[in-house]
DNA sequence: ATATGTGCAAATGCTTTGCAACGCC
DNA sequence: GGCGTTGCAAAGCATTTGCACATAT
């Protein structure tokens, strides 16, 4: 039922060599750029399906456009992402899930979804300036959350 | 440097009867089915003035829209919001809190925020919707997250 | 007075779609 | 050969902006 076009497969060669998020134009131009010759709107639809059939990572930022990038993990899952580089770590965390699952369904809600991302600067981004990191041991409780 | 014009202050009134998340749109046609005439610009405009001066909360849909409603707490909460109607609870996660921030600092990020949004069908609305979303089944232990 | 706010229409920017041509399976 | 795919351009949408006019303070 899915074929495999030139462009299919250029596209998801375009995305095994990158490892951050992208936009659907950006990944468009970067392939024009490598000479690759693929519509727009073929860019687009095939973000899509790869995105439904689980291949793909989406995240949608503050402004509403859509980021992909190649599924490191085709379960679910949240991310830590770097707001300077895009730098992203990706992670599990059951236990929120059924905390969120939980109390949807105390409040009689159906058909449940989330959305969790969080957003930081990653070390090589921290602090350029005075930066006065209280960086003591953490409080570690058990771990709820781990990294994939 | 903020003036109280008639706009304005049908806008806040529009707001303050209604405790879902709306969007600039939907508040708008609100407004002109009251009779009220305020030009959609000005709708998105004030909005997003409100929105910046603290005295609204935002949150973007999954499609990148912009939801907006009157604030019930200025402190850090999530929503649990009905994608059919827009009716919202608020709910507070402190687990999830730290289990973010203690993950994040594992992986040497700073600066840490995040963002979760829960979206279901509310009681009003489970039934007669056509989505055929695959859903993974749920197992729930206890609740971490409380409503508020 | 004058900096702000408003209305309208045109412009953006991302994404989707209609449709004829194309090319896997 | 049939049916998923592609390309292109046009259409959609939510949101923003340019600009002349109106108005709070």
């Amino acid at each position: 039922m899915q074929r495999n076009t030139r462009q299919r497969t250029a596209i998801l060669e375009t995305l095994s060599r990158q490892d951050d998020f992208r936009s659907a134009q950006q990944i468009h131009e970067q392939m024009k750029a490598d000479g690759e010759t693929v519509g727009l709107a073929t860019v687009y639809r095939n973000l899509q399906t790869l995105a439904r059939s689980g291949r793909l990572d989406v995240l949608v930022a503050g402004d509403g456009e859509s980021l992909y990038r190649q599924c490191e993990d085709t379960g679910h899952h949240h991310h830590l992402v770097c707001r300077e580089c895009g730098r992203t770590v990706e992670f599990l965390a059951p236990k929120l899930e059924s905390s969120m699952s939980a109390i949807a369904h105390e409040h009689g809600f159906t058909d449940v979804d989330h959305t969790l991302e969080v957003f930081g600067l990653c070390t090589d981004h921290s602090g350029q300036d005075a930066d006065s990191e209280p960086e003591q041991p953490d409080e570690d409780d058990e771990d709820e959350a781990r990294t994939r």
